[in-house]
DNA sequence: GTGAAAGCGCTAACAG
DNA sequence: CTGTTAGCGCTTTCAC
């Protein structure tokens, strides 16, 4: 009750042992007798010793601790995904250090260095990565990692990742199929192959409706409301104005939503939005997103297991797990009436 | 370029030299000459060398790694709080574990054993905390921590928090000065002291107004939209109505709104509400939330510098640093038509 | 069943 | 200026 940390040593001084028979308790190895063990217990106990990680991953033994980067923790959706890994990691027995990138290369860089110095036993990667370097480094170097969302074709790694490209089918289909015939696209950012699919999505989606995808209507916003806003703003000073857009993010829709908002038209029965993510921001908005829904939780889920089990059994094949979004109707989107000299909507067949 | 892991061994001997000088360029102490230094700093980038700060702890050096506690990472006044602390960690080298406790005493207990296992330089505590053993027990093992918004009155400790009384008082005085008169509060939960300095304010605002505040219009929500729906259901089902509410959180605002709009009231017209804290949520409903806003950056900030300081110097005289809150009008709160015959909306008097 | 001892990778005197 | 050496707290053979 004196010690301020007490160590193994003075466990085992105290029960009259010595700190092999402590370290036997502890880790449940080798055969101790039901006296002792007890005995052992009960001063770890009343002293509240707490075994050193530190010390005992400098014997070979893990560290338990892995790293999670990620473009921005503020960011609601990445905030999502970090609260599911960290479940499911404290499930595993694992903390996790968070990185937040900015989608900077050199924090990416800095922050990888920084987890191999404290000797992480392995990593998840959620964010972009413009230099394969770092992770073909992780791969000579034996760490662990697995990614979310990325797909690097150079390179086997764990990967879990939703079907981009059925995504933007979805909301595309969705909403050709509620007629409308000018549907443009804000994605994230052509260089992600993420934000690539999900355009491919969309035009196969139209081209499968018979519209012919026009260029202009697919602008680039990024991953903030403001780009949301601004590109919706370019949309809507086209002199042949969209029907309806498909923003390739939660943010992104709701800086639409706003923009058209600012012009005084109407959200859905001037233009309709669907987005993507469903994020708790799309149940907030007004009105309430029609989104393309990730499965968050099982995405968390999913990196983590492929993870720990890369990190306990190594020399695992490497696997790719894709996730299949779902499209969640809300009512930010609108049936289009079609010819029918009907008053409201739309009837029609 | 061979080694998986090298260490401070494989670079001694790379170079020559003996494990000490190495350490001594990696910590610039000592004096070692500019050739040898070059020499060895070359080395180190050949073989990508990543000095091991698990080694490194054991001799009684920090783990440049700090734990944080808090209810829930997904909920986003606590992702914007644990950014703004992750980069202020980062700037002064410190990596951050996050601990979602979702308030329950069980994982708030076991997180600090795993966190003072992994031997954290310090925690920072931004969770409810039932039992101050925990505390208590940080204190006997000497390790540093620091709290947010929590009020431990037996306990020295660093603690950073905003005014919650003057921020009560804001919102109530707002709302009482645009000539509401009927003001009700969605508190979170009244065990807290930050939920009761908020109470404690609008009470006082009201009181300065000549409002006689009714208890029946103070109602526990919690930190979720649903619970602030439920809550303002149940206001809006008294016989005598309130035209404004006072919602402990920004969530708990946002039920609100939704629940005055499910019953076709409009906000702001029939039923004003003001929230708190200004995460990204207020500027993204409609109407734009006016709600108190929390210095969340600098709550960060200054968390993560009292316990930097704490760590580095020691033995520091422990301080509370209060920031004030400030109101931020936006679009959620109306001018209720005092007694002048105008256009809108009521009138009397 | 239990213990002695070596070693994990690094740091910190202390010598030279 | 550089090297020797003794730990840091724990795990792990290998004896007993």
């Amino acid at each position: 009750m004196q010690d301020v940390k007490p160590t193994i040593y003075d466990i085992a001084q105290a029960a009259g042992v010595s700190t092999a028979t402590v370290s036997k308790v502890l880790n449940n190895t080798g055969r101790i007798s039901e006296k002792t063990r007890r005995n052992i217990l009960r001063i770890i106990e009343e002293m509240d010793y707490q075994p050193s990680i530190v010390a005992s991953a400098l014997t070979g033994k893990k560290t338990h601790t892995i790293g999670l980067l990620l473009p921005d923790l503020a960011n609601p959706y990445f905030s999502e995904i970090a609260r599911n890994i960290e479940d499911r990691g404290h499930d595993h027995g694992f903390s996790v250090i968070i990185c937040s990138t900015d989608n900077k290369p050199e924090k990416v860089s800095h922050y990888i260095s920084i987890l191999r110095q404290k000797r992480v036993d392995g990593i998840i990667i959620a964010t972009g990565v413009r230099d394969e370097k770092v992770l073909k480094e992780l791969n000579r170097r034996d760490i662990p990692f697995a990614l979310i969302a990325r797909e690097l074709p150079m390179l086997a790694a764990h990967t879990v990742l939703v079907d981009d490209f059925m995504g933007g089918y979805l909301a595309a289909s969705h909403l050709a199929e509620w007629g409308h015939r000018k549907i443009a696209i804000i994605a994230e950012d052509l260089q992600l192959t993420s934000s690539k699919e999900r355009v491919r999505g969309w035009r196969s989606a139209l081209e499968e409706h018979g519209i012919t995808c026009d260029e202009k209507w697919v602008v680039i916003g990024d991953f903030t409301v403001e780009g949301g806003k601004r590109a919706m703003h370019r949309l809507l000073d086209l002199p042949d104005r969209p029907t309806a857009v498909f923003a390739c993010n939660d943010l992104l829709a709701i800086g639409s939503i706003q923009a058209a908002r600012e012009r005084g038209l109407s959200v859905p029965d001037d233009v309709s939005v669907v987005g993507f993510d469903n994020t708790i921001l799309a149940t907030i908005i007004d009105p309430p997103l029609t989104t393309v829904a990730q499965p968050i939780r099982e995405i968390g889920r999913q990196v983590m297991d492929l993870l720990v089990r890369e990190i306990e059994e190594r020399k695992q094949v490497k696997q790719r797990v894709v996730l299949l979004p779902e499209l969640i109707i809300r009512q930010s989107t609108k049936r289009l009436a079609p010819a029918s000299p009907t008053d409201g909507n739309d009837d029609r067949e």
